[in-house]
DNA sequence: GCAGTGACTAGTA
DNA sequence: ATACTAGCCACTG
């Protein structure tokens, strides 16, 4: 049984180009649903430079959620409308256009 | 084991 | 809309 860091790291790795999740939808992918809090732990433990599209995480109300980390909030702001992700007026991004959902159903 | 903390979320006032 | 409260799970001291 992989550690929730991996399985968070997996479940992120599945965001495709462009997307945007937020931290409970890939809590739910990594098998802990409402362990949304375990999420950014498991992002905040990433490496720098690491495979794991870390940006394309955010919180439910659409907005870069980085506590105590504007820098790196900037960045990942940069990196996501690097993929054509939009930002309103107030940062913040239309779930309803780029939240994905990777077939997450209860039947399988 | 207990208490504190955290890149969260939903409910209530 | 803002502020406060409760729940959640894993790490840290």
């Amino acid at each position: 049984m992989p550690t929730l860091f991996q399985r968070v790291s997996a479940a992120v790795k599945t965001i495709p180009y462009g997307k945007v999740c937020t931290y409970g939808q890939v809590a739910l992918m990594a098998g802990s649903p409402g362990a949304a809090r375990q999420v950014g732990w498991a992002l905040a433990s990433l490496p720098r430079g690491t495979d794991v599209p870390w940006h394309r995480v955010i919180n439910t109300k659409g907005e870069i959620s980085l506590r105590g980390r504007m820098d790196a909030a900037d960045f990942q702001k940069e990196l996501l409308q690097s993929e054509g992700v939009v930002f309103d007026e107030n940062e913040k991004v239309d779930l309803d256009v780029f939240r994905y959902f990777p077939e997450i159903t209860n039947h399988g």
